[in-house]
This record gives structure tokens, C-alpha cells and sequence, in this order.
RNA sequence: GGAGGCGUAGCUCAAUUGGUUAGAGUGCCACCCUGUCACGGUGGAUGUUGCGGGUUCGAGCCCCGUCGCUUCCGCCA
């Protein structure tokens, strides 16, 4: 009986010298001595080093053979000397002696170099995703995304939940991002829409009184990339429970995370529970949602410092309703050179800023472009603000209160990078909570939901009646990690009396809710249990445990930036044959829409007169 | 949709800042080599410098346009 193997190429160990072996896989690396062949045959386990010697009838057909070729071999397991023993590989104290080889999948050149370390271009990696798919970082990088996946899996079976399926054809929502759409044959003219998330899918499983449900559920979004956000579609953790409080979910999901990070990785991990940061207190001081806490630098308010300061440009700032901000960077004063305070305020202005000034602080006084026009108590005030010790410095950025925020934001980052003070070895996560249920429109002065209508409002009714809309909380939350957001997740409005009410101080009409949101609605009204959930991105979890900076490289398939499978040319055009069945008619892009689509609108009815005169004429 | 960066051999990069026939490593092809494991050695082939135009005696280098890739902003309830 033919077989192709015997063991794999991680198998063999020096407890098999002497046994007779079959190993298949695939040509890693040759190294021809002229009278002595290694080759290095891979498989999905690990390496096996074969020897052939030139007494062998298939030595002189070798050379025919490239990197890469998927070959069988046949041979003995034989002891490597103590000085030729590889402690690199994990078979490294043998090898196999060949006798027979058999050739199974022949490789022409390849485009890119496999077994060196050789960064290809990226469109051409994506081409060749299988051979990319064979690097043992990236191979590595997708064992670990089912590893993670399937203990995600166990873990959330372990604390009760269950795995439900929902729709991957559905109908689009009106709220949040672009659709992917799917048009239907049999209804022409009318599209499915592919789930951004299965959100009311799984809260009406809660309503159906399933009570802890969990997915590894894909989502299709039609929105642009990031490093860090795949185009298209991806993948999250959906979770979704019944009868709980925010601090319940708070709490399995540290749970997980814990466990996830733990084992499967080696870096210090934050302790449950994890630190909660109200939405404001975070911009406030790490001018983001999303703050990375590995970097200790925040931002204090100083404003009131520069309000009468003899500095014009802060006090100006101020009395107009700017604020002025201060990041502290504790110990450099005397480390940096001055080209380092002038390429931040080159950095400050290219995000936007437009300027930055900075106190450094010595034994023997301020140094610094600005202390000639403070008054000595406005110093020493900064000075107890952020318990100045010498050799401590101080960056000050000034403007509407927004931007000061975004930029000085982004002037921490900077700065935690270019000091080192980022520790790579930790993953430090935290909540952010507190969102507001409602801001103000900067342009049109009206209050709208700040960021999800669904979420219940803190105090319920009663806060939706009596405060003030931008005073109201949602029950709404963010799981961050090393400045990476993994998840939004709300406790539910479940009721709905509340919310009529929350659409109605956002402006919307009761019918126009009913007509918007009615599935839900009458759901809610059967009998809906309080329930809430979160959603981390599998995605992310796995970039973050392989220490990747792309998203690209945890997933097997990705698209490019411009969401393009290039592997399997997606989206391609189709047959004429398709497209009739689904009455569809492709407009060239560079048509202006609305004008063709009405100008085809009347031709269509134009044809169907004519016609219908020619039957009326026949038949007469 | 907008902004920045990049584009030279299959791949990674160089080309003394506008000056002779565009080079190196790696890969590829041929030959040599019995202990390598990124083996080593000798030789060889490989270029529309993304594309189009302009400036110039002369452009890989400068200018304009365009395309592609990438990072960010918008967007991502």
C-alpha cells in the first residue's frame, strides 16, 4: 500500500536512530558539498535534515529539483555526531539517511524567498499568499489565531455561555457604516445587506430568552483600512448576556482576556479589575478614547496659570476661551539637546499645532523661550500643579480646548516613543466608561446621540426627564489595550418607553422611530429582558499576542488597503448571464449617478410605449 | 474624498546630489567542493530606473501630470 509518510518532519527525536522512515514535505533549503547533499525538508511540524549520499541512483536527478518542491523520501534515522548535532531545530540531534525519493509537487522559481528572512512587497506577498502563508513567522502568526480561537471558544462554553449562528444574509441597518450588498434574483431590485455585526440578532436571542450567547462572528463593513482595521470583513468575539449590569460583563470579559493573555503570551499583564477611566478624565488627559497606559505621561489643565500671564500668546489664548495644557516628562532636563525640544515643536506644528512651549527646570533655574515674560509666581504655581523637581520638563500647548486635546494627544505619544518610555514587554489594558448619551452639533447647535442611540441611558427614565441631555451618561464602554481599541460593548435599552424618549430629545419623531427601528421595537415589547454585551475583535486580540503591527499578518486571506483580494482577483467583474438575472445594470464610474439613472429611467419607459403601440398595433 | 512617504534587476538596496557603458547582495543558470544547517568557491545571464510630458548640451536624480503601494485624517452606530 503506498503511503507518504511515517511521521511528520517535526517528529523524529534520537530515541528513532536506526528506524526505517518515510517523510514528505517540502524542499526548504539545499546545501550541495559536491560529494554530500543536505537538504532541509519542511512540513506544517518543523524541519528534518536528509542526507543523500552520491552512492544513490536519484543523487545526479537532484540538481533538477528547486526550493520549494514537495518531495517524499524514503530512508534510516541516524545519530548526527555530537559536533555536527543542530541545536536550532528540533530534530537537530538526527537525520535521515535517504534510500528512495519520489517527487510530489514540482516548484518552479519562486517569486520571494521562503526560508531567508526577506521582506517582499506587500502586493506581492498578497499574490502569493499561499507561498507567504509557508514563512515561518506568518505560519506561526495563523496557528496561534486557531489556537486563540479555539480556546476563546472553550473558555466562554466554561463560564455557560453557548455558541449561536446568526444570518449572514440579512437586511442593511440604518445606523453606522456603509453596507456590503448582496442583490437578490428573486426579488429585483432589492439587496441583503451583510451584518456590520450580528447586534440585533443576538439581543433578540436575549429577548428569546437564551440568556449568555457568544460568536466568533464575521462582520462586513465597507469602510477604508488601517494598520489595525482590516477592509471588509473580520472577525469579534460577539457577546451578549441577560440580567446584567455593567460590572457583570466587566467581569467575564477580564476573565477571558486574562486568560487569553496569559497563555499566550509571556508579557506582564494588567490585573482584573481593570482600571476604569471616565470618557472625559481620558481625553482630558491622554487627549483619546483609546489610551495606550504603557506611556506614564499625561496632560494637567494650566490654564488658569497663563490667565493674566504676561506670555500674550497663552493669556490671549485663554481670555478668547482657549485653555492652555501642560505635559510633564519627568527627569530629562539635562539629557536632551536642544535639536530634541526643537524637533517636537516640529512635530507639535505638523499635527496641527501652532506652536509648543517648554520649561526645562535645573538646579539652577527655568530654562526655557518663555520664562522672560512669566511672572516668578505664575512659576512657582506650575511648579506645586505638577511637583516640579529639577531636571523635570514641561511642554505647553495652547488653542480651543478640542484641539489642544488631539494634539497634545498625539505630542504624548510622540514623546513616550522617542524617550523609550513605552515598555514593550507589558499589555496594559483598561475600561473607558462614562460616555456621554448626548453632545451638541457643532454646526447646526442641536443636541444628537453621541455615539450609540441603543445604549441605556445611566439613570434610566428618570435622568431623561430631569438632567440636562449633555449631563446624561450612557452605559456604554471601550476595552483598550496598549492604545488599541478591542471592543465597544453597552448595556442595552431595553425599554421602549425610554427609548421614545432618548430619540425624542435627539430630535426624531416617534413614527419616524417606529418606522426606523420597528423590529426591535416590538420585540421590546413582548417581554425583553435588561441584557447587554461587547464585541472584542479576534482580529486584534491575535495582532496583539503575535506582536504584530499590521493586521495583515494574523489573517490567512486579507484584502489590500483598496479591498482587493489579489490572490483570487476580488471583486472581479461578472457575466452579462448574472447580472440579468439580477436586473442590474453597471454604471460606468466616471457617470455622474443620479442624471444617468434617470435618463435610463425614462429610455426603459420610452421602450416599454413603443412596444406596447407595436402590440396594440398587432393585434389590431 | 484629503495629506504625507515611497517607486532603480525576481527580491533587498546603492549610484559621490544633473555628468562616461546604472552597481552590490540575494535569487536564477553552469561548473567545483564529503559535514553543512543563511554552507563555501569560480564564472554567467538578468534593467522601458512605474508611466507620460517638460527643463537641460546631458535626467534614475530637477519640474508638471498620471498610476501603483503605504501610513495617517475623513469614515469605522
Amino acid at each position: 500500500m503506498h503511503m507518504f509518510r511515517t511521521h511528520t518532519c517535526g517528529a523524529l527525536r534520537s530515541s528513532d536512530v536506526g528506524a526505517k522512515v518515510k517523510l514528505s514535505g517540502w524542499i526548504h533549503s539545499v546545501r550541495d558539498h559536491g560529494g554530500v547533499i543536505f537538504i532541509d525538508l519542511r512540513d506544517h511540524y518543523g524541519k528534518t535534515q536528509i542526507v543523500v549520499d552520491p552512492k544513490m541512483h536519484f543523487y545526479q536527478e537532484l540538481d533538477r529539483w528547486r526550493v520549494e518542491t514537495v518531495v517524499c523520501f524514503t530512508g534510516t534515522v541516524v545519530a548526527r555526531t555530537p559536533e555536527t548535532v543542530n541545536p536550532k531545530l528540533e530534530t537537530g540531534e538526527i537525520e535521515v539517511a535517504a534510500e528512495e525519493m519520489e517527487v510530489l509537487g514540482e516548484a518552479d522559481v519562486i517569486p520571494f524567498q521562503i526560508a531567508k528572512d526577506e521582506q517582499a512587497p506587500e502586493a506581492l506577498r498578497l499574490k502569493y499568499r499561499f507561498l507567504d502563508l509557508r514563512r515561518e513567522k506568518l505560519h506561526e502568526n495563523i496557528i496561534l489565531r486557531s489556537k486563540v480561537i479555539s480556546e476563546i471558544r472553550r473558555f466562554m462554553c466554561d463560564m455557560g455561555f453557548m455558541e449561536y449562528q446568526t444570518p449572514i444574509l440579512t437586511s442593511s441597518s440604518p445606523e453606522g457604516a456603509r453596507d456590503y450588498l448582496v442583490p437578490s434574483r428573486v426579488h429585483p431590485g432589492k439587496f441583503y445587506a451583510l451584518p456590520q455585526a450580528p447586534q440585533q440578532f443576538k439581543q433578540l436571542l436575549m429577548v428569546a430568552g437564551f440568556d449568555r450567547y457568544f460568536q466568533i462572528a464575521p462582520c462586513f463593513r465597507d469602510e477604508d483600512a488601517r494598520a489595525d482595521r482590516s477592509p471588509g470583513e473580520f472577525y469579534q468575539l460577539d457577546v451578549e448576556m441577560s440580567f446584567v449590569t455593567q460590572d457583570d460583563i466587566f467581569a467575564v470579559i477580564e476573565k477571558l482576556l486574562c486568560h487569553i493573555f496569559t497563555k499566550f503570551s509571556r508579557k506582564e499583564i494588567s490585573s482584573a479589575p481593570f482600571v476604569r477611566i471616565p470618557y472625559r478624565e481620558a481625553m482630558a488627559k491622554y487627549g483619546t478614547d483609546k489610551p495606550d497606559l504603557r506611556n506614564p505621561l499625561e496632560m494637567i489643565d494650566v490654564s488658569s496659570v497663563f490667565a493674566d500671564s504676561g506670555f500674550n500668546a497663552f493669556a490671549s489664548t485663554v481670555k478668547n476661551g482657549g485653555v492652555v495644557r501642560a505635559i510633564k516628562v519627568p527627569g530629562i532636563g539635562g539629557a536632551q539637546p536642544r535639536k530634541f525640544y526643537d524637533d517636537m515643536i516640529a512635530f507639535a506644528q505638523s499635527v496641527g499645532a501652532k506652536g509648543m512651549a517648554y520649561i526645562i527646570w535645573t538646579a539652577e533655574g527655568e530654562k526655557s523661550p518663555i520664562v522672560k515674560f512669566m511672572k516668578p509666581e505664575e512659576l512657582a504655581q506650575l511648579k506645586a500643579m505638577a511637583s516640579i523637581q529639577p531636571g523635570d520638563v514641561m511642554f505647553f500647548l495652547a488653542d480651543k480646548e478640542a484641539k489642544v486635546l488631539e494634539i497634545g494627544g498625539q505630542v504624548r505619544t510622540e514623546l513616550g516613543n522617542r524617550l523609550g518610555l513605552i515598555d514593550p514587554n507589558v499589555f496594559k489594558f483598561c475600561w473607558i466608561v462614562d460616555f456621554p448619551m448626548f453632545e451638541l452639533d457643532e454646526e447646526t447647535n442641536q443636541i444628537i446621540f453621541s455615539h450609540n442611540p441603543f445604549s441605556m441611558p445611566q439613570g434610566g427614565m428618570e435622568a431623561l426627564l430631569n438632567k440636562k441631555p449633555l449631563d446624561i451618561f450612557a452605559y456604554q464602554y471601550d476595552i483598550v489595550c496598549n492604545g488599541i481599541e478591542l471592543s465597544s460593548g453597552a448595556i442595552r435599552n431595553h425599554r421602549p418607553d425610554i427609548m421614545y424618549k432618548a430619540f425624542e430629545i435627539a430630535g426624531y419623531k416617534r413614527e419616524t422611530v417606529d418606522e426606523r427601528f420597528g423590529g426591535m421595537i416590538r420585540a421590546f415589547k413582548l417581554g425583553a429582558p435588561p441584557h447587554g454585551g461587547i464585541a472584542p475583535g479576534v482580529d486584534r486580540m491575535v495582532m496583539l499576542l503575535a506582536d504584530e503591527p499590521n493586521i495583515r499578518e494574523v489573517i490567512a486571506f486579507p484584502f489590500n488597503q483598496q479591498a482587493q483580494d489579489l490572490m483570487m482577483n476580488a471583486p472581479a467583474e461578472v457575466d452579462m448571464k448574472q447580472l440579468r438575472e439580477l436586473r442590474i445594470i453597471p454604471l460606468e464610474p466616471e457617470l455622474k449617478f443620479e442624471e444617468t439613472f434617470k435618463k435610463l429611467k425614462a429610455e426603459a419607459a420610452r421602450i416599454r410605449e413603443i412596444e406596447q403601440t407595436a402590440q396594440a398595433a398587432a393585434k389590431a
